[in-house]
DNA sequence: TTTAGTGCAAAAACTTTGCAATTTA
DNA sequence: TAAATTGCAAAGTTTTTGCACTAAA
């Protein structure tokens, strides 16, 4: 976390408690989180601020989003890895990322978002 | 399309105008796209309607959904092919999907969404 | 003819924005 | 102290829902 909070700031961006405090929620979660539920455990920080740091997270490729279930989940882009949710009561596991993808003839700055959804050994049967 | 229809309709689901309509856009259109964009293209039908189909599509796993700015943009998962995106314009080509992910301990039917965004030659200037 | 699916209009949910007040560097 | 950022409230988007009507099987 510190080394994202350094990051922008060296960017010329301040460090602020609804930077450090969302920073801090996807740190400490596990799993991918939606923005909403973000601000649920952090109701001290204005829902505006949230998605305005979420955004400024997501310009810098700093987090990673899943879509699973009609629902919009954010997760640290700490690589290398990404998760199998199951789509049904979204339970989840890490699943460890080798691809890379640097080879491309007409782009740069490639960044890579793998959503794996499935259904876990419970809810299968 | 033909294929998806049937297997809605073997799946006990009616073939109606807004599934035909909603298909045939993500059929011709190359790349992905936002339901506002699919009804846009086709306002004949309603955009309630639009919205049904998608989630109708997607709860079967016909559709891939990836995120680009903010921007929830749906694509028929016919596989196996994702896209890389330019961040700034759209731009985006197609990538070959070599990886399979079948050998999961703790879930079934795993499906896979890779979302690859990055700035294309024109916009890294 | 029955049941699923639609359109419409309204509601709900989600996200962004303008601006005065506050906080950071 | 200047500039960036916040909270608040309001506006803008996107998505879902209830229900009477319509169309598919």
């Amino acid at each position: 976390m510190k080394d994202i909070l350094e990051q922008l700031k060296q960017q010329g961006y301040k460090l602020t408690k609804p930077r450090e405090k969302v920073l801090e929620v996807l740190m400490h979660n596990h799993f991918a989180i939606s923005a909403q539920d973000i601000h649920q455990k952090i109701k001290i920080i204005d829902k505006a601020s949230v998605y305005r740091v979420l955004n400024l997270l997501e310009e810098f490729g700093l987090v990673n989003i899943e879509n699973v279930n009609n629902e919009k989940l954010y997760c640290l882009a700490r690589d290398p890895h990404h998760h199998v949710i199951c789509k049904k009561c979204g339970y989840s596991e890490e699943v460890a990322c080798t691809y890379s993808f640097d080879d491309f003839k007409n782009f740069i700055n490639v960044q890579h978002q793998l959503t794996l959804t499935g259904l876990c050994k419970k809810c299968s049967n």
